[in-house]
DNA sequence: AACCAGGAAACCG
DNA sequence: CGGTTTCATGGT
C-alpha cells in the first residue's frame, strides 16, 4: 500500500485482470450500488459513519517495493470526497481487497481447471477474473434472497427501488452513488411498502426478519465466521425462514468467501454447463454434482468462471 | 400465452 | 427422508 495525495496503490496478484472485474461489474444498466464508467468504478461507502465516495481503477505497473524489482500490478483507489482518516482508509482498502478478492492465490483453481474437460476452456478464457464479493452481509443476504427464482433482471430492478426506498443517495460531482440501506431502517420497514415494490409478500418479510437480526445483533458475519466452519454457519443461515441451500451457499460464496461453497440448485449454474457440455436439456442435478467433484476446494471459483460465461449470450 | 427465472416451504407417501 | 406441489411476480 503506497500513498500517492488522495490516492493509494493497492497491490494486486500477477495474475490480476482488472477487466475481467469491469465487465462482470458492469453487466447490468440498473445497477446502482456501483458504476462503471470507462475503465474506472465508482463506488460509496459507509466506513466509521463517515460516507466515502471511491474511484477504483487500475495503475500502470509499478516496481515492487521489495528488493526482487519485478514489475507488479496496482489498483488505484481515489477518495472523490476528500482523505479520510487514517482507519477510515485502513478500512476502505480492506473493503476494496475484500470485495475484488484480491489476495487469494487462484494457483490451486488454475491448476485444478486445466486438468477439467469442462471448467478448463472456461478458465483460459476468464483467467485472471476473480470472484466480485458482497462483503456486507446485510447487502448479501437481501441480494440473495431478492433473487431467488426470478429473472436478473427483475432482481436488480427490484434491488435499485429497495436502495432508493431506503437507502441513501449522494451527488459528487455531478455523479450518482448510492448507499444501500442501513439494517435498522429495513428493519423497520412496512411489509406493504416492501410488497409496493413488487417484493413477494414472503420475500418481504424474510428481508424484514434478516434486517431485524442483523439490527438486533443476533446476526452478523463476525458471528457466522466465528467458529472458522463453513457447515456450521451455513446450517445457521439455513435455520432462518426464507433462506434455503441456494441462498446460504450463495452468501457463503459472495460474503462468507467460502471459495468451496456450491449453489447446487442455481439454474445459471446449470445453464453454462447445459451450454458447454451442448446439452439439449439442462443436466439433472446427480450431474451438477458429480461434475462438481472435480472442483473441490473451488466449487465458489468454478461457479462463478462458469457465470461468465453466460454474459455473452 | 406459456414457460422461465442465479428457490423455499409445505405437503405427502 | 426424498420426491412433488404450491407460491409469487415480472420477463421473453
Amino acid at each position: 500500500m503506497r500513498l500517492t495525495g488522495e490516492q493509494i496503490l493497492l497491490n494486486a496478484p500477477e495474475d490480476y485482470q482488472f477487466e475481467q472485474a469491469l465487465v462482470y461489474l458492469n453487466r447490468y444498466e440498473s445497477e446502482c450500488l456501483h458504476q462503471v464508467e470507462g475503465r474506472t468504478v465508482y463506488k460509496a461507502l459507509q466506513i466509521q459513519g463517515q460516507t466515502l465516495l471511491l474511484a477504483i481503477e487500475l495503475g500502470a505497473e509499478i516496481e515492487a517495493e521489495t528488493a526482487q524489482g519485478a514489475a507488479k500490478r496496482a489498483v488505484v483507489l481515489s477518495f472523490l470526497n476528500g482523505r479520510p482518516a487514517e482507519s477510515m482508509v485502513d478500512d476502505a482498502v480492506s473493503y476494496v481487497r475484500d470485495w475484488l478478492d484480491l489476495d487469494t492465490d487462484l494457483a490451486g483453481f488454475y491448476e485444478l481447471s486445466s486438468q477439467d474437460r469442462l471448467l478448463g476452456p472456461v478458465v483460459e478464457q476468464y483467467r485472471g477474473l476473480r470472484l466480485i464479493g458482497v462483503p456486507s452481509l446485510l447487502e448479501a443476504l437481501c441480494w440473495t434472497v431478492t433473487g431467488q427464482q426470478i429473472n436478473l433482471s427483475f432482481a436488480h430492478t427490484l434491488k435499485r427501488r429497495l436502495v432508493e426506498t431506503f437507502g441513501t443517495r449522494v451527488v459528487q460531482g455531478g455523479r450518482e452513488f448510492m448507499l444501500f440501506p442501513e439494517a435498522a431502517v429495513l428493519a423497520e420497514a412496512q411489509l406493504q411498502a416492501l410488497q409496493a415494490l413488487q417484493f413477494s409478500r414472503v420475500k418481504a418479510e424474510t428481508l424484514q426478519r434478516i434486517a431485524r437480526l442483523i439490527a438486533l445483533g443476533e446476526l452478523s458475519k463476525e458471528q457466522l465466521l466465528g467458529s472458522g466452519d463453513f457447515l456450521e454457519a451455513e446450517a445457521h443461515l439455513v435455520s432462518i425462514r426464507g433462506i434455503g441451500p441456494w441462498t446460504a451457499n450463495y452468501v457463503a460464496m459472495r460474503c462468507l468467501r467460502n471459495r468451496d461453497a456450491f449453489p447446487l440448485s442455481d439454474v445459471g449454474l446449470h445453464n453454462a454447463i447445459k451450454r458447454r457440455l451442448n446439452l439439449i436439456d439442462k443436466p439433472p442435478l446427480a450431474q451438477v454434482e458429480e461434475l462438481a467433484t472435480a472442483w473441490k476446494p473451488w466449487r465458489a471459483y468454478a461457479t462463478f468462471y462458469l457465470w461468465s460465461t453466460l454474459a455473452s449470450s
